[in-house]
DNA sequence: AGCACGCCGACT
DNA sequence: GTCGGCGTGCTC
């Protein structure tokens, strides 16, 4: 029998309707509330509103996951809504679909996922207030409860004023009572500051609508400007839309106001759909064969219009993003949209401009360095159907577009698709199943495709599309390798330069070229150690040593941010400033070192810490591409996407930094990353030069990188995976086991692997630990890992799930955080 | 997760 | 006496 019928089939009456709500809590469920009927019809209310709910002590925003239905049967603390937006839906129907998967596959609270999925502040929290009713005035007057009640009859009270008005601690079980006995309403305290980007709007009245002109016959203007409302495309209508049509519209608006003709109101920015600017499409490129070649592989998969994926593995230079732009063209003729995803940092200003002269006004940017309101405004672009193009980095994969026919994910070997805290996904992964559920194509783009990419396409998953020559017909750049032992020999110390990059630099610099220096920073820290006694400055809250800030001479954590200036003495021996010696070179230091190696040019720097300051990263790279800067020093971030033809050479310090990191996946970073930044030398007219400086010059990965060859790269690193049992033959879990108390850590996940290692025989489970993770300690809170690997999805993420469960249980003692990372990828 | 409630020890 | 420490249970 359905829910909500008596035997009869007909409608109970007297069932409630109800509504499924996600809540921003860290808890794998939905919660049920009543809609007041009064206020609402319950056909209005679908799947994807945003609603405010009372939740313990507190009112939130979540989304309804459901559509309203009624039901006798629910759970009996179930509380009234106490509003909904009705007619936006912020949740659209292919996100529901994809954060309803990531609660499965990735175990993801719903409510978590949710707020992941939409912009910034939609599920936020506001200040609960209470009012008194009119059968609570009755009842005050008669109970002996009334006294605590009775404080509100001065009007509505939040928790807190509340409580100070009565003196006491008014108890959470006791305001439920009243509230379920209908003496008290919830409802939001109006907030002075707004949680979410607001913007004033102007909409007519129902006077505005209705009367005649003839008020108004001799202002003309104001006339005017009332018929071009009534006519306009949308009910309301922002200032800056105003002022674009009238000289002085805002006066006149002000007019019409006094006239009650028109009125302000302030809405979200989500909820307004913006006219954009035009923009002309820039000219098309010829393609070279190889790019055709590609190009009309993905048109034919699009023409299927069913789910299909590429891996475009093309030499940095070939031309991908000419091929990208082409297929996101014939998807929108198809009448279909596209997603377009970048890695974090390859989201330049510089990209913007080239992707939106091609597609102007149907594009749109999430990104979460641009600011929250032009965010809100972009977003809202997209979700009402303005925007076919969405331009993105990992959390672009969101984005609701409900005609998705193509999702490009370039660089797709990168990390920053991996989101390594809250819930742990990754932006490819997701970008595939989300395809599928679309009917999409994928194009996964790189010089330097992940493993599992590769492997991927070796079963058959993926095609495969190859470009093996640069578009411009520039050569890949020569690549010498310099032996950084031989150089400590010749030079009797640790040199950060050697004499061959030092060399090259001067002559190509005296040549008139460009020349770029990257330092690998991975795992890589400039710490304080004394001499005396070897203590290395810590940070107290995390197991890390501190790495040492010129600009304002600070020892800082990059873990929890602790700062602290330089101690005066050791802090283990008490031995004087004298013994402290700084180790390990910054990028600082090397702008430092090279300003003075080449005094007649001029050295720039870009790395986290100059990006931070806004805008700033940009101007580097602005006057590095217009040549007022001749070197320019960095880390990872100057090798991604940029295209600076007068750069010559390239030099890497410290190629094999990334080599001394425990991760299985070491090789392949060290790999990528002097690819990638190799492929920045030598784009324009002249050959490129790169110089690799490192103490590991007969290792795989430097070697291969030397000589451009993927392919064996790959044939022996995937052997190695394959031999050690490594992603992408083993699917993977990390258990990571956090607490404050070492030993309660500790046990916890001694017992989770013991309970794991009962089943493991069965399962072909491989249970790697428990282990200290490698940085033990972050923010105070110990850190143990477990990792599984099995040959068998489903069993190990069974497994994981079900060990995870009775830890909450067997958490009664010990209350550890569990986090579980679904095919992790850093391990820290 | 976050927070309310409750049961213990250290203070005016 | 009560302030606040931490342990535990619950959130529609």
């Amino acid at each position: 029998m359905p829910q909500g019928e008596n035997l009869f089939g007909e409608l109970e009456s007297n069932e409630p309707w109800l509504v499924e709500v996600a809540l921003p809590v860290p808890l794998r469920q939905s919660f049920t509330y009543k809609i007041p009927t009064r206020d609402y019809d319950p056909a209005d209310i679908v799947r994807g509103l945003r609603v405010l709910v009372p939740f313990r002590s507190k009112l939130l925003n979540g989304v309804t996951v459901g559509d309203a239905y009624r039901s006798g049967d629910h759970h009996p603390r179930t509380r009234f809504l106490v509003s909904c937006e009705l007619g936006h839906t912020v949740l659209a129907p292919e996100i529901y679909e994809l954060i309803d998967w990531m609660t499965r596959y990735y175990r993801a609270p719903i409510g978590e996922a949710a707020k992941l999925a939409l912009p910034p502040g939609i599920l936020n929290e506001k200040e609960i207030q209470f009012a008194l009713t009119e059968s609570g005035r009755d009842y005050i007057e008669t109970s002996p409860d009334g006294v605590l009640l009775g404080q509100l009859a001065g009007g509505p009270a939040t928790r807190r004023e509340w409580n100070l008005k009565a003196k006491t601690e008014i108890k959470l079980e006791d305001i439920r009572h009243w509230e379920d006995q209908g003496f008290l309403r919830i409802h939001a305290r109006d907030q002075e500051k707004e949680s979410i980007p607001h913007i004033t709007v102007v909409a007519l009245t129902e006077a505005g609508h209705s009367s005649d002109l003839d008020a108004l016959s001799r202002a003309v203007k104001q006339r005017e400007v009332l018929l071009w409302l009534r006519s306009y495309p949308r009910e309301v209508v922002t200032y800056r839309e105003i002022n674009e049509a009238f000289s002085n519209g805002t006066a006149m608006i002000a007019q019409l106001v006094k006239r009650g003709l028109c009125e302000k109101r302030r809405i979200p920015k989500y909820e307004l759909v913006f006219n954009q600017e035009h923009f002309e499409p820039d000219e098309i490129k010829t393609l070279t064969d190889e790019q055709q070649n590609a190009f009309d592989q993905i048109v034919a998969s699009l023409e299927e219009r069913s789910f299909r994926s590429f891996l475009v593995f093309g030499v940095t230079g070939a031309g991908k993003t000419e091929v990208y732009l082409r297929a996101i063209q014939h998807c929108l003729e198809q009448g279909r949209q596209a997603l377009f995803l970048v890695p974090e940092i390859a989201l330049t200003p510089l990209m913007h401009r080239r992707i939106r002269d091609r597609f102007g006004e149907r594009l749109a940017i999430l990104h979460s360095a641009v600011g929250m309101s032009q965010r809100s405004e972009a977003w809202a672009n997209v979700l009402a159907g303005k925007v076919d193009v969405v331009l993105g980095a990992r959390s672009g994969i969101f984005a609701p577009l409900p005609r998705l026919g193509l999702v490009i994910v370039d660089e797709e070997h990168d990390q920053s698709y991996k989101q390594n805290d809250g819930i742990r996904y990754h932006a490819r992964d997701l970008a595939l199943v989300r395809a599928k559920m679309a009917g999409a194509t994928v194009v996964l783009g790189s010089a330097t495709p992940s493993l599992e990419s590769w492997q991927n396409y070796h079963n058959g998953r993926h095609g495969l599309i190859t470009l093996t020559k640069r578009a411009t017909r520039a050569p890949l750049p020569a690549v010498e390798v310099v032996d950084m032992c031989d150089e400590f020999k010749a030079q009797r110390r640790r040199p950060l330069l050697s004499r061959r990059l030092r060399e090259t630099m001067r002559a190509t610099l005296e040549a008139g070229h460009q020349v770029m220096i990257l330092l690998n920073r991975r795992g890589y820290h400039s710490f304080l150690l004394c001499r005396k006694c070897g203590h290395v400055e810590m940070c107290r809250q995390c197991e890390v040593s501190l790495t040492y800030h010129r600009t304002d001479r600070h020892l800082r954590c990059h873990y929890c941010g602790e700062s602290r200036a330089v101690p005066e003495a050791c802090s283990a021996c008490g031995a004087s400033g004298a013994g402290l010696q700084f180790f390990g070179e910054g990028t600082q230091q090397i702008e430092e070192l090279i300003q003075k190696e080449f005094p007649e040019f001029v050295v720039d720097r870009l790395d986290r810490d100059r990006l931070s300051a806004r805008e700033a990263g940009q101007k580097i790279l602005e006057k590095f591409e217009n040549r007022e800067t001749h070197i320019l020093v960095g880390t990872q971030m100057i090798a991604k996407g940029h295209d600076f033809p007068n750069v010559t050479l390239v030099g890497i310090l410290n190629a094999d930094q990334g080599l001394r990191i425990p991760d299985f996946r070491s090789a392949e970073y060290v790999f990528q990353l002097i690819t990638q930044v190799a492929g920045r030398s030598g784009r324009g007219e002249n050959p490129g030069y790169v110089i690799i400086q490192t103490y590991m010059p007969d290792h795989y990965s430097i070697v291969h990188a030397a000589n451009h060859d993927f392919l064996s790269f790959l044939g022996k690193e995937i052997r190695y995976r394959e031999h050690l049992f490594y992603s992408p033959f083993a699917y993977m879990i990390n258990i990571m086991v956090t607490h404050t108390d070492d030993q309660k850590a500790y046990g916890a996940a001694q017992w989770m692997a013991a309970q794991l290692g009962r089943q493991k025989d069965r399962n072909r489970m491989v249970i790697l630990g428990p282990t200290k993770a490698p940085i033990g300690k972050i923010k105070g809170a110990f850190r143990y890992q477990i990792v599984l690997k099995s040959g068998e999805r489903t069993s190990l993420h069974r497994h994981a799930d079900a060990v995870v469960e009775a830890c909450v249980a067997w958490g009664m003692i010990a209350r550890p955080a569990v986090i579980l990372d679904i095919d992790p990828y850093q391990f820290f």
